[in-house]
DNA sequence: CGCGATAATGCCTTATCGGCATGAGCCGAT
DNA sequence: ATCGGCTCATGCCGATAAGGCATTATCGCG
């Protein structure tokens, strides 16, 4: 029995295999790589005789693929796929700046798009990111390679990995903490406008009512102002005009300024997060992927700031 | 400028660069292909110049890949190694049969293994799965390809697809509805012994708890008995000792067959749910990657029965 | 039954691949 | 400074595998 390394693949043959499973003709196949019928067929059989397999059903009419061809087809046509693409992209730009084209959502923009941009540039000199912000819920929009998206943990295709929990708390101006020194949760909450974040598919105000039901209060929360972002609110919020729930990590360093204070413990998990959110087939590029894998560790010691 | 495509891939010449790339040495990888340095030097240059790009910087002691090589190299490697793979997989067993080592957690696999394992089985015939159980004595089997797993949204490297959150409800014998017909939630769940599912890191009693808060019940969750898995419990529950709380879809045969029923409307989502669990280099794997979309497309559509 | 498909095969050509020997830089030790 | 040792590049040549052409075998279809 033949085992294969490096210094043995029978790559042409390999590629004489593809052109045949994507043809399932050799005739065809051999046009398409354009050369003879027979080339392709001694390729074939060659690599038969290695495997030890055969890969094709020969059929009067038809060609079919055996299971050892099933099973090596995918591999070999997505290798060459691959390979082609990446020495076209070679071939166009040097390989020089490869762009990563990202969305972020505009809170999760505003407050961390530097940061991140900053750093990961440090490390991945050589990689441009092209980033642009969208909505704050929802998939993304335009053609993009990664993005950054706040939802509710979703089932589908596309492969979306937690970068954190959002965990809401009540957050003021520190005047109006001050202001209402020594209230309950309940009674500040009461006696407060509230500032609300819109949710696509949600209805309004739904966020501070699972927080007041959380912790059992008993305050009316459909009342006060609705914004389109968590940052239009947090800014509001800053100016001591109401008191909105926020993201304790993202807004960490105006908390850590004092802009905005959070006078209360209490935190809820309101089952939203933000995700990184790609396409499966996306992974088996490898700037996607290290860019993947660099925000997953980052995020995993703690929100930058 | 040069256009590639599959005909004219100059596939020699790309393993000697993955070879000079591994060692970033001509002689080194001359040595490790088993052909001379001349012969490797030949080919990247070969390929320097149908790129139009160098791929190494020459210095005098060392070698290093240029912006284009490294661009282009783990393209190459990857594609390789899984070509590699592949072929050394078909000389093995013909393809014949690629097993796909898969663990579910035991509620899940008592319940919904055989359906499973059944329509994929019926849908691709020649993929074995070889399934076990994360029993609750059993040695974590480290050795797998695929995972279900009950658990938060959590953060990481590994894929991980949510099939379905968990949405719980009280569930209990039809004998024991009965018994307490026409009482609210909060008094039936009061007057009612309350059967747990035992949580990794969490004390028990969490959901009965987060449960009971949630609709705003005033009753006293932390007493009853514990289950290591939600299927014990429900069994338990069945057998018209105490009320549970059921993942409405995991146990939706039960409550179909009337051995368990569930008296109210009020269902809960507790943040946890069923994962596919994998490691992201896997799924440049066909077999995985096929079984992953399976699963995603199947439990989009409900949780098979 | 012959015609038109297909893939397999024998024979021959070619040019790609690779080896050997050598050359050209560069480094460091004597 | 010079020489030896190391690197990669290159000229020349041979082996061989890759490929072309023409033919054969097999099957389906009119």
């Amino acid at each position: 029995m033949v085992t294969f390394d490096r210094r043995w693949l029978p790559l042409n043959a390999l590629r004489a295999f593809d052109a045949v499973g994507r043809h399932l003709s050799f005739t065809a196949a051999a046009h398409a790589l354009g050369v003879s019928q027979s080339a392709v067929s001694r390729h074939v059989i060659g690599l038969e005789e290695l495997l030890g397999h055969a890969l094709f059903e020969r059929r009067p009419q038809s060609l079919v693929l055996t299971k050892a061809g099933g099973a090596l087809l995918p591999t070999v046509r997505g290798s060459f796929d691959r390979i082609e693409h990446a020495l076209n992209d070679v071939v166009r730009d040097g390989g020089g700046l490869r762009t990563l084209r990202l969305q972020l959502p505009p809170s999760f923009a505003q407050k961390l798009a530097l940061p991140i941009l900053q750093a990961f540039r440090k490390d991945f000199p050589d990689i441009f990111i092209d980033f642009s912000s969208l909505g704050i819920t929802g998939a993304p929009r335009t053609e993009t390679d990664v993005a950054v998206i706040y939802d509710r943990p979703r089932t589908g295709e596309a492969v979306s990995d937690l970068l954190w929990m959002s965990r809401v708390t009540p957050g003021c101006s520190p005047a109006l903490a001050a202001a209402h020194q020594g209230k309950t949760l309940e009674r500040f909450i009461a006696d407060n406008e509230l500032l609300h974040v819109k949710l696509e598919g949600e209805p309004p105000g739904i966020i501070w009512q699972a927080f007041s039901r959380h912790f059992g209060l008993g305050v009316r929360t459909s009342r006060g102002l609705a914004f389109d972002t968590a940052a239009l609110a947090a800014q509001y919020a800053a100016s001591g005009e109401g008191v909105a729930l926020l993201d304790r990590d993202l807004f960490a360093t105006d908390i850590a300024a004092g802009t905005l204070v959070t006078p209360f413990a209490e935190t809820f998990e309101d089952g939203y997060g933000y995700f990184l959110h790609l396409s499966a087939d996306d992974l088996a590029d490898p700037v996607i992927a290290v860019f993947r894998g660099w925000m997953i560790r980052n995020f995993a010691r703690g929100v930058p700031s």
